[in-house]
DNA sequence: CCTACCTCACAACAGGTGTTATGCAATTGA
DNA sequence: TCAATTGCATAACACCTGTTGTGAGGTAGG
């Protein structure tokens, strides 16, 4: 338990060296140096690099999840199938951080097939979550009934995961103000995009 | 203009060590030997390795553009429409190169704010082409007039990175076949999601 | 021919990288 | 209380990195 929560520690700190200097600045010094210690912290609590790597990765995917849940706890309809897909957005500093990390992760994926495969386990977790969502407002009858929740879940993710994007594009070098602004426009596409394709009657 | 081809070589030698190897494992010494030199060519025709990404990656821009720009040969329509949007797609080869170099240099921008501006310059470009071409359709009568090219421009071009990148992720590891099928159900849905939000009638 | 210049190979450099071994407190458990 | 383990610092290791300098061959211009 001490131990789970000082990898969690080295994780985080990891993350904040990836948000500022880049995920190839990212060394083992760097992130002692964050965490305010030696390395000799970070290889006692990990074997490789790689182990400190996947598990900062897998911390991405249980975020997200665990954002995607908390969105989960208003009650069941519209407003709430949206909420879960601002997960991904960045609204506020911490979803910003995990798109951050997200994207470094995924393009340092690119010639690595076992980390893009991680992606794809992780894509397939947060599919499955809006998923059963869309099931839910099916069942609810919020939602058309000759609409596929699985290809739906994948399309509505794939709006949501470009206009992230876009957004965390576009942000850059703007003031707080104007990059929450930017974000509020992507938010109300999503709404709009979501409400025509999704929502019935 | 021998010096720009051969700048042009050292960028696809590039390229090709980018999407086999990753970004980070691109060196001076992995480019010159995938170009089949030593690191005198390299050095020769680039000041300094930024010199050598942002020419990179200022050819992938140049690469989107062409794509689009080819794409608007046929006559204009819906369907020249989708065929623009469908450069940013892993449809080929070529454009799965493009698409994977992209990704790998947006994921190398997170902490690097010169080269997210680049990002962010690139996609100013690709948006102006795509609301020209929503500004042609809409003045034949082609979009509904109440449409505001430049806020659709930018819905169309985040569906379509994220449906690229979804189809990015979820091709890894699967045979070429089974690839082009997954793609091709992305594109039903692009096709599906352009034609209920922007044509007319 | 001879002088530039372009193209490139090669070698060396200082610095940063991940990894490993060693050792010293502190804590734990019997 | 003694032994064992945990937590961490320190240092050293071999390797790889980008960068620079030197020089050789080849080519074009006068």
């Amino acid at each position: 338990m001490v131990q789970r929560d000082r990898r969690h520690d080295v994780s985080e700190a990891a993350w904040r060296v990836i948000v500022r200097e880049g995920l190839d600045r990212t060394s083992m010094r760097a992130i002692a140096h964050e965490l305010g210690c030696t390395t000799g912290v970070v290889t006692h609590y990990f074997r490789d690099k790689q182990d400190l790597i996947l598990f900062a990765l897998h911390q991405v995917t249980q975020a997200l999840l665990q954002g995607m849940q908390s969105a989960q706890q208003q009650p069941l309809g519209c407003d709430r199938l949206v909420a879960v897909l601002l997960t991904f957005l960045p609204l506020d500093a911490e979803r910003q951080n995990i798109l951050r990390v997200w994207v470094a992760f995924l393009g340092y994926a690119i010639g690595r097939p076992e980390l893009m495969a991680e992606h794809q386990r992780s894509a397939g977790e947060l599919r499955a979550l809006v998923m059963s969502e869309l099931q839910a407002l099916q069942a609810a009858q919020h939602l058309r009934a000759d609409i596929d929740p699985a290809v739906e879940a994948n399309t509505l993710l794939a709006l949501v995961n470009g206009i992230g994007l876009d957004s965390l594009i576009q942000t850059q070098g703007l003031s707080p103000v104007q990059q929450q602004q930017v974000v509020q426009r992507y938010v109300a596409e999503l709404r709009y995009c979501a409400s025509i394709r999704a929502i019935s009657q």
